[in-house]
Parts: C-alpha cells; sequence; structure tokens
DNA sequence: GTTTTCGGACGCTCAATTTC
DNA sequence: AAATTGAGCGTCCGAAAACT
C-alpha cells in the first residue's frame, strides 16, 4: 500500500487485517476507553485547569476560556477575542498547577523579551496582524497559541480555529451548521518508550550513567533507539521549549553528540511495543467521517480543503509492530534492504541533537504521502527521505515515528488526497476523522435523494481499535465539502504516481463497495449499482481493508479522470444532487453532535 | 489577485517511566 | 503515588501552486 496505510496493510498483514474485520467488537474496548478517557479527562482538566468538564470528552466547552462565542472574526484578524495565550489556564500563574510551566511561559512571553516594538500588544493578535513571521524578525516569537479543539472545519483546512462554536471561521463562511469540534483520537496505551534519561537526583549521580550522559534518548516504539527528540524534529527538553524548562533534569543531560547507536533493539529486555503482530495496528482501523454533508456544494470560500496532505501518521501507527512493517530494524525491512545506518542517512541534522542515533525512521514514508506512496508502496517508504526536502531531516529519521509534519496529518479528507490516507490499514493513517467502513457495518447514508432526512439514524459502523476491539463510528461526517472538482490541478495531483498501476486498478474496483471518501466522483459503471446494493454487499462481504482504501481508489479515479458525475458514492446520487444549494446539503448531513467517547477513538 | 494545497513547525496532552 | 519525561496527536502558519 502506500499512502499512508500502506506499511500496515503490507500483504503481509493481510491476514491480520483480516482481524480487524471481525463484526464482534470485542466490546470491552469501546467501553474501557470511554471510561478511560472520562477519567483521564476529568482529571486531567482538574488538574490542569482547575476545574471539571461536563459534557464531551472530546470538547472543551465552547467558551471555556471565556471566548466570546459571538465574535465573527475575520481568519486574518480573528484575534480580537481573548487569546488563549493569556487567558489559557495554563499560562496563568493562578490556575497553573505547575511553576515550571508557567515559568516557561513567561521566558517565551512577548512581552519579555525586550526592545519589541510589539511590546505590549496582545501576541496572538500581533501574530495575526502581523504574522508569526514578521514578530519573529522583530525579535519576538509568541507562543502559538492553540485551540484545544479545531472545529472540523477548521481542522480540514489546516487554518486557525477558535473557542467559540460555530467559530468565526465557520461564521465567515458560513460554515455554523458544522461547526463542530472535532474528536480527537485517543492515545494508544501500551507503547513502550524506553528508558527516560535519568532524573537528577539531588546530591547523587545518574543511576544509569550512560544514559544521561549521552544525552536523552528514548526507544521508539518500533525498538529504534533514538536521542528523545521530538520525532518531528523538535528536541523535546531543548532549552527553549517549554519541556525543557518542566525538566529539572535538564541541567543534566548532556546535549552534546552521542556517538551513533546501532541499529539494534536494546538487549535490555525491551520490547517493541507491540508485541503482538496484530495488536496495535489496529488502531488505525478508526471510524472516519462517513460523507460529506454536501454533496455538490460549490466551491466556496472558507472552505479550504486543507487535508488531505497530512496523510501520513507518524504515531500511531501500528505498523510499527507489524510483522515486515519495517520500522524495525529487526529484520523488519524489506527485502533485506537494511536501511543504512542512520546516520548515513541523515541529512545533516542541525545542531539539535536529535537524531543522532535514530534510523530511518521514515516509517510511513516519507512525507508527503503523495510520494510515498507512490511507488514503493509501504516499504519503499522506509528508505527514501521526505519529500521536500530536508531540512527537515529529522524527521525522516526519526526513529518511532514518520517524518515530521505527517504525523497528524490524517485526517484531511479532500478531494485530492483524502484518499491517500488508508486503507484500512492503517492506523494511523487511518483518521478518526476519514470515514471508514467498519466492518460488517454500513456507512452512514445520506438521504438518497440529498434531502434532509429526518429522523434517519444511520447505522453506526464500528472500527477495529488498537487493541483488536472496535469502536463505533461517529456517523457524522461533518464536512462540509464543496463539490469536488476534476481532479485536474493541484501539486497534490501527482498522478498515478502514488499507486501502482495494479493496485489502482483494485482499488477501482472496491470502491464500490465501500463508504466514498468525502467527495469523490464514481465512475460511470460504479455509480450504476445502486446504493441499496452497495449496502447490501457490504453487509456481505467485509471491508478488505488491507488493499482496498476507499480513499486510495479514489485518488485512482482522482488520478485516471474517470469521473463522469459530480456524485459521491455514498452521498446522494440524485441528479439534482449535486446542484443542491449549500444550505440544505449541510441540513441533510449535519450530524448530531458526536457522542461523547463514541468516535471512536476517542 | 485569489483560493487551495501542502510542508512542517509548533503546541498540548497524557501514558510511560522514574523517583520518592 | 507523585513527579517527570517525552512522544503521540493535534493545530495551523506561511509559502507555493492552481485557479480565475
Ligand atoms: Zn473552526
Ligand atoms: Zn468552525
Amino acid at each position: 500500500m502506500t499512502y499512508g496505510m500502506a506499511p500496515p496493510m503490507h500483504p503481509h498483514h493481510l491476514s491480520h487485517a483480516a482481524d480487524a474485520t471481525s463484526s464482534l467488537p470485542p466490546q470491552s474496548y469501546a467501553a474501557h476507553q470511554q471510561q478511560q478517557q472520562q477519567q483521564q479527562q476529568s482529571q486531567q482538566q482538574m488538574s490542569q485547569y482547575g476545574a471539571s468538564q461536563m459534557g464531551s470528552n472530546f470538547a472543551y466547552s465552547q467558551g471555556f476560556y471565556g471566548h466570546p462565542s459571538q465574535h465573527h472574526p475575520n481568519e486574518v484578524q480573528s484575534q480580537q477575542h481573548a487569546s488563549a495565550y493569556y487567558s489559557h489556564p495554563t499560562s496563568s500563574p493562578q490556575m497553573d498547577p505547575s511553576a515550571q510551566m508557567y515559568a516557561a511561559h513567561q521566558m517565551n512571553h512577548p512581552d519579555m523579551m525586550a526592545g519589541s516594538q510589539f511590546q505590549g500588544h496582545h501576541p496572538d493578535l500581533l501574530a495575526h496582524q502581523h504574522g508569526y513571521a514578521a514578530l519573529q524578525g522583530a525579535g519576538i516569537r509568541p507562543k502559538r497559541k492553540q485551540v484545544k479543539n479545531a472545529c472540523i472545519n477548521c481542522q480540514k483546512a489546516c487554518k486557525k480555529c477558535d473557542e467559540g462554536r460555530p467559530c468565526g471561521r465557520c461564521v465567515k463562511y458560513g460554515l455554523v451548521d458544522t461547526c463542530q469540534d472535532s474528536a480527537r483520537k485517543e492515545r494508544r496505551r501500551g507503547i513502550k518508550r524506553g528508558p527516560y534519561k535519568r532524573r537528577a537526583t539531588t546530591g547523587s549521580q545518574p543511576t544509569n550513567p550512560a544514559l544521561s550522559v549521552s544525552g536523552p534518548m528514548s526507544y521508539g516504539r518500533d525498538g529504534h533507539i533514538s536521542p528523545s527528540s521530538r520525532s518531528d524534529g523538535m528536541l523535546a527538553g531543548t532549552p527553549g521549549t517549554e519541556s525543557s524548562f518542566s525538566s529539572p533534569a535538564f541541567g543534566t543531560q548532556a546535549l552534546a553528540p552521542r556517538p551513533p547507536m546501532p541499529l539494534q533493539m536494546p538487549s535490555n529486555g525491551w520490547q517493541p511495543s507491540n508485541p503482538s503482530p496484530i495488536g496495535d495496528d489496529r488502531d488505525g482501523l478508526r471510524a472516519r467521517y462517513g460523507q460529506s454533508t454536501a454533496s455538490n456544494q460549490q466551491s466556496y470560500y472558507g472552505y479550504e480543503q486543507d487535508a488531505a496532505h497530512h496523510v501520513y501518521d507518524r504515531s500511531s501507527s501500528a505498523p510499527a509492530t507489524q510483522p515486515g512493517s519495517m520500522l524495525s530494524p529487526m529484520g523488519r525491512f524489506p527485502n533485506s534492504s537494511t536501511p543504512q545506518s542512520s546516520t548515513s542517512q541523515l541529512p545533516s541534522l542541525g545542531s539539535q541533537a536529535s537524531a543522532n542515533g535514530s534510523y530511518l525512521g521514515g516509517v510511513y514514508g516519507s512525507g508527503a504521502g503523495r510520494m510515498g506512496a507512490m511507488s514503493n508502496g509501504s516499504t519503499g517508504s522506509l528508505l527514501s527521505p521526505p519529500l521536500h526536502s530536508s531540512a527537515s531531516s529529522t524527521s525522516f529519521l526519526s526513529a518511532s515515528s514518520a517524518p515530521n509534519g505527517l504525523a497528524h496529518h490524517r485526517l484531511h479528507s479532500d478531494s485530492s488526497l483524502a484518499t491517500l490516507s488508508s486503507n484500512g490499514a492503517s492506523s494511523s493513517t487511518m483518521s478518526p476523522r476519514t470515514p471508514l467502513n467498519g466492518p460488517g457495518s454500513e456507512p452512514p447514508l445520506l438521504s438518497p435523494s440529498g434531502n434532509k432526512m429526518s429522523g434517519f439514524a444511520p447505522p453506526q459502523p464500528t472500527v477495529p481499535t488498537a487493541s483488536g476491539t472496535f469502536l463505533q463510528q461517529d456517523t457524522s461526517r461533518p464536512f462540509p465539502l464543496k463539490m469536488p472538482k476534476p481532479a485536474t490541478r493541484g501539486r497534490s495531483g501527482t498522478g498515478s504516481s502514488y499507486l501502482d498501476q495494479p493496485l489502482q486498478q483494485q482499488q477501482q474496483g472496491y470502491y464500490a463497495n465501500n463508504l466514498a471518501p468525502i467527495n469523490v466522483k464514481l465512475p460511470m459503471q460504479h455509480q450504476q449499482q445502486s446504493q441499496p446494493q452497495q449496502q447490501q454487499q457490504q453487509q456481505q462481504q467485509p471491508p478488505q481493508f488491507g488493499r482496498s482504501s476507499p480513499y486510495m481508489a479514489v485518488q485512482s479515479l482522482d488520478d485516471r479522470r474517470q469521473f463522469l458525475s459530480n456524485t459521491t458514492p455514498r452521498m446522494d446520487l440524485s441528479p439534482n444532487a449535486g446542484m443542491m444549494p449549500i444550505k440544505s446539503e449541510r441540513d441533510v448531513g449535519a450530524p448530531p453532535p458526536a457522542p461523547a467517547g463514541s468516535l471512536g477513538l476517542a
């Protein structure tokens, strides 16, 4: 496979993947996770924000930070509201449970920086008025404030959201109806992390000099040992970053380069994160939003379909443990093509300590999915450097993870790329936000006529989880999508290079049986198949996560320009569907707020 | 000139690990 | 059990490409 899902779906894994298709959700997981999550959430909220929050697990309720919900900011000047920079509880001395953290904030606080013409101004505001770059040029580097949960629209567009619901951006672009908190996937558990650097025990030497002397390092989940740099290239714990300040032990850590580490598992009995070959790899099979709420929306601004590019997931991916996943130095490299030593592949790393010993991580390929997928399918990616250049090296070296920036970029599903994402396989790549047919389940459907279906309750598909159990898919697929274009442009449209021809063909065929990606057009042959038929087939045959990704299929179709209509498979297939006004289309698709924890993932 | 796409820097959260 | 680490997962900036 290619694209995101690739690694996991390595043919070799298909058999395992089958497990994921089981229609009998082991049940415990979802409930368990949900419970856990609630606990954690509440715990965390209590501790970090000094208040517990009721309601959705995912959403920090709007206005939690005092954001004026009625604010209708302009995308560029949306910072009139109280920026979390200041209002965020963790930035508040009173609220912040961690003095260290507060200190860190202060260190980065723009106002703390001297000689700034921006001094005294709201950093966020400044940042948006002048741009972060501009501020940096002025010697200011405001800490970028993130909302805890971007709404689905902003998320998809990779644009700044705010705490309000509807958020300012949605208001601006008329996406109010679909402005909902996006669901967050739950972090996987059981991931071994290897030894942490020793803390500086008062008056004593580190217990394990070897670890502390050489600087922070850790074992990637795939068993690679690596400096504890962020997989995305950020050196966690480097001075200048918040985390570093919070680490009392930092001072004891030598940042000096340490000798390259052998690409081997530490022999301390530590094992790669998921011993089970199939174990965590289910993680990726997550629910995705099913369908566009607007099948044929006219393109309108605001909906910057910025999504697909973030297809790979450096993290979640379970592939790490999948046999053949290639993540591990332990003989998982395909074709015995042993990865070269990390260092040899490292594009010069910055001073940041980072990556030295790590290896190739390019687990999911290199960057952008686009390339990766590409030709080598899962494997290739491993050895290939990120598409882009360079500098970002660290990322691609990251042991346990895929290249920088890839990680999160999974949610997207836009016309051209979303596509790439997945195949069921992988975990990671399957964004919770991207639609996926759950085993034995049907994807949520829009009214056949494209009209609002009151009382229509789409079936709840389930998806395999990391632990092999299933979670319910959120039936909603809130993304308001604009009309898919005949994929003719876009960098992303790098054509069939994404997939191998054979693969494309396979996928093409598969597509009809799957939940269509958000805005994809079906080729005539598939269009002719009635929806009921599709549903039926779905029930009868379990999704082939292994190689048939709706997304991929989409991509292939896209590449071939074989679109014959504006309709999307799972959406409205009626003749007029395509021209429905935005509003009504949204009505159709406007999903009910996802029940806490239902997304599965979360 | 505008909109969309995309790479990737950066931030937050929280499970793993260490320390007490 | 508390403290801390540090990476999983997320947000979204800003530039380039595509479009109008
Ligand atoms: Zn938003
Ligand atoms: Zn919104």
